[in-house]
DNA sequence: GTTGACTTGCT
DNA sequence: GCAAGTCAA
């Protein structure tokens, strides 16, 4: 026992290993382990992300525990709650992983200028990318707008090699912690919270398990399965690892590394530089999670809250590859990344709805919930986003659910099989005599829809006078 | 100013 | 095969 140096505040990177901010405090000296449920961070998580964290930090709880050291928890404004802690412990540094989101950000820069104005050392550290999001510029100094220069560029960095895992003093006792049961974390998912806690493994030895698993099975499948929707044991089922920081893009890096350049594991490395692409989008435009990346999009006649996208987020729109994603989200928590796309195209194209109702409805269903990827995904799909030729896109989903789902087995689970059963066993009762009954009529013609979305699609440009005729 | 290139598509 | 558009060099 002896006293705190430094407290390390956790958030999105709950995990002990590759560990930046943890380390340099434990190279200071005693360390408190603190996670907040402050009001910027509870404002962002939403029902199935809540519970998923739960289990995070519980975990968290018991590797420090079994690490010799303890994590506190405590609920307040981010600033207070800190300068409480530091007049309990005696600290004298605070640290933490970046975030890159606008309203993390916005309180981050306020919480270290006031405690640097209090004489408290205030560092935050790299760590949630593989590379620092204002790293890579095009030649003319500006962030990247386009995915394969961005990569381009990526790959001619040195990724740094993994952290190694922190050896922690014993911290002073004394220090309270807070119930994590009293925060209630599960109760926004209601009667299905028990269902979806079954279906994840949380922590960072899991993550590290799930890894080790992938690349010794499903990795060599992965360029032949990683679309299909009926093979969801091909993906690594990392995200929502991920989005929680239980294991580090660059521990996952180099596991891949290590496996010399093999087709699957490149492909998921690729998959990991969209990260950092849609967190360095993000860094450089902290409203794109509410606001049109290309501004001139607000021109664009999408509907706001409607009928179609309540039927959209319950499943009912008739087309069945559709509705069995969004079964699966509900379900599960989770998502194939393809059906994503479909389910994102299809709301914001054939029903002309916003995407920030989607992306809106992500945040609260997905455990692997992130808001650079999300609202990067989302603004892809809908056009407003990067990535040229947006209307070369309208995804069909009769011919994708028929490429990727060849046998219908994805479909046949959700709408009528075990899944279909379990949907209605987690939904609210206002959804369950719908989910009984047969299957709705379409809202809009797959045809007519696209046609439909086209026709907006000119308009705008008619309205913004972009007009490829001009030349 | 020109040109090659573009994650997942379409008919 | 084509591409309703845009970016990076």
């Amino acid at each position: 026992m002896s006293a705190i140096t430094s407290i390390v505040w956790f958030r999105r990177d709950l995990r002990l290993s590759d560990h930046e901010a943890l380390l340099a405090a434990a190279a200071e000296g005693p360390v408190l382990p603190l996670f907040i449920l402050d009001p910027v961070t509870d404002a962002a998580l939403s029902g199935a992300q809540r519970l998923r964290l739960k289990a995070s930090l519980i975990v968290l709880a018991a590797d420090l525990k079994a690490a010799g050291s303890r994590l506190i928890l405590r609920r307040g404004e981010a600033l207070a709650t800190l300068l409480t802690l530091i007049a309990e412990s005696g600290a004298r540094a605070v640290r933490w992983t970046r975030l890159t989101d606008g309203p993390s950000i916005a309180r981050d820069t306020r919480v270290k200028a006031a405690l640097k104005a209090q004489g408290v050392t205030a560092e935050s550290h790299g760590g949630l990318t593989l590379l620092d999001p204002w790293r890579l510029k095009t030649g003319a100094g500006a962030p990247y707008r386009v995915f394969t220069p961005f990569l381009r560029a990526l790959t001619q960095e040195t990724v740094a090699a993994p952290l190694p895992r922190v050896r922690l003093a014993a911290p002073e006792g004394g220090i309270a912690s807070e119930d994590i049961e009293r925060w209630r974390l599960d109760a926004p998912m209601g009667p299905a919270a028990p269902a979806l806690a079954d279906r994840f493994r949380p922590g960072e030895a899991a993550a590290r398990d799930r890894l080790d698993e992938w690349l010794d099975g499903p990795a060599a499948r992965y360029p032949e399965d990683r679309d299909r929707l009926d093979r969801p044991e091909a993906g690594t089922g990392l995200s929502d690892h991920l989005a929680l920081g239980e294991i580090s893009p660059r521990t996952i890096w180099a596991a891949l590394d290590r496996a010399g350049g093999a087709a699957g594991p490149e492909a998921v490395r690729r998959q990991l530089v969209w990260r950092d692409f849609a967190h360095s989008l993000l860094f450089h435009d902290p409203e794109m999670e509410r606001e049109n990346w290309r501004r001139e999009w607000a021109a664009f006649p999408w509907r706001g809250e409607n009928d179609d996208a309540e039927r959209w987020r319950r499943g009912e729109t008739g087309v069945d590859v559709i509705d069995a994603a969004m079964r699966e989200l509900w379900a599960t928590g989770r998502m194939h990344n393809r059906a994503r796309m479909l389910v994102a195209s299809y709301l914001t194209k054939h029903l002309l709805t916003h995407w920030r109702i989607g992306a809106e409805w992500f945040r609260e269903t997905l455990i692997d919930w992130d808001p650079a990827n999300n609202a990067m995904g989302w603004q892809w799909v809908a056009g407003s986003g990067p990535d040229a030729a947006p209307f070369f896109r309208i995804f069909n989903p009769e011919t994708q659910a028929g490429r990727f789902d060849p046998d219908g087995a994805y479909r046949d689970h959700w709408l009528t099989g075990a899944g279909a059963e379990t949907f209605r066993a987690m939904s609210p009762k206002d959804w369950r005599k719908a989910a009984h009954d047969e299957r709705p009529a379409p809202m809009i013609g797959l045809k007519a829809g696209r046609e439909r979305a086209l026709e907006a699609w000119a308009r705008m440009r008619e309205k913004t006078g972009a007009v490829s005729a001009e030349g």
